[in-house]
DNA sequence: TGCAGTATTGGACGTTGGTACAACAGGTAC
DNA sequence: GTACCTGTTGTACCAACGTCCAATACTGCA
């Protein structure tokens, strides 16, 4: 294979196995399927990092991060509460990819046995969080969102996302990928006072009903 | 070791598989585990199970069903939809004991990768599916219940369960255990159209606010 | 008591995993 | 152009896995 630089590698190692993981699992992800994502030979993983638990947690790292940079970043460049609230499920992207929520399912199974994982896992779920409800007092302020508590309404938000995101990745046959932003946008409006329907934007909308 | 009846060695091979399961999870649970768990030879357990993912899957299918099964006796139990609703979530117990949901994430996890656990598990899953379905119709039926889409309606309220319930185990400073039923049943209420308060009967209440 | 059926053993087999390492190749400095 | 550094290869370990199987030991029935 071509001869990259130090950096330019290592950066295509986790690529690799970001894709090898979102395919098949965290725990399914060895040293060879990476080497063969990349078409190269699987000792050059090794020549990079340490062990495979090393790789595996850098991969994660980059595939959570980055979820969460685009969404922040999205709702940062949103004018209102209510566009913010409809920025987040827009960039929500988890159920989308095929199997990209496998990952995060592996990763909450994992993270009981693996503090690293757990760590990384936590931080970041704490920073989605602190969006959400800053976007909910944001709206409770402005008096575009109706709300007793924004930390709970937050943290059921964002359970509601996870939870129908499960059962699609968990259980294929029981639900379909595209309920799972039209559903949990109508939990967030009745969670908010808000209208049926408002979060309901262009291409938001669900293509068929159930 | 002794020698045993084929239901009896059966069930302390499940019994065996189970303590393995919670301890390690299901991913790592492995035939040698388990008999060493027995204190018998790892040539035991394909007399009895073909394949191992065929045992991981019969253990599962015991700690699960047991579950389902308490549920759905209370709620056979109920005189209205509204009380039937309440003995769901008051026996809906996952997030109580230590090990219960780890069980459940691992099994999720692992869905993807071993058929007779995806089968098991989504068979359950329909199961809790159809009993919260008929308790929201038969409140639909008497009026007690507002809900445009009782099937919906249904999956979002498992959702929050298990997104919540997620939350308790792979993040435990997140959110406290006590939260999940009072938040559940919040969103419940919402949901079916009931006013803040309707399902905090006795002992289901939250003991502190957050 | 003897026999048949089966529970149980212990290890073999083939596969696959992570890791280690000697050899090879390509770019760069002098 | 040569030497050196380092990216890269291919393969060789060793351990652990699921699975299988012939041999053995126990139990209940005739």
């Amino acid at each position: 294979m071509a001869r990259l630089a130090h950096s330019v590698r290592r950066e295509a190692i986790i690529e690799a196995a970001l894709a090898v993981m979102t395919r098949k699992g965290i725990g399914a992800t060895t040293a060879r399927d990476v080497a063969a994502e990349m078409k190269t030979s699987s000792g050059l993983i090794h020549h990079y990092f340490a062990s495979m638990d090393e790789l595996l947690a850098a991969a994660f790292e980059r595939a959570a991060s980055g979820d969460l940079a685009l969404t922040e970043a999205a709702v940062a460049a949103a004018a209102s509460p209510l566009l913010q609230l409809a920025a987040f499920f827009r960039t929500y992207q988890r159920t989308e990819g095929d199997w990209g929520y496998q990952i995060w399912l592996d990763a909450w199974s994992e993270a009981a046995r693996r503090p690293a994982l757990q760590a990384t896992s936590q931080r970041l779920n704490v920073s989605w969080h602190r969006s959400m409800h800053s976007i909910i007092e944001s709206g409770i302020a402005d008096r575009s969102f109706t709300c007793a508590d924004a930390s709970a309404a937050a943290w059921r938000v964002l359970s509601m996302l996870d939870g129908l995101a499960l059962q699609v990745v968990a259980h294929p046959d029981a639900l379909r990928p595209a309920d799972v932003l039209p559903w949990s946008m109508r939990h967030a409006e009745l969670e908010l006072g808000l209208a049926a329907g408002t979060l309901r934007l262009d291409e938001l909308v669900s293509d068929q009903p159930r």
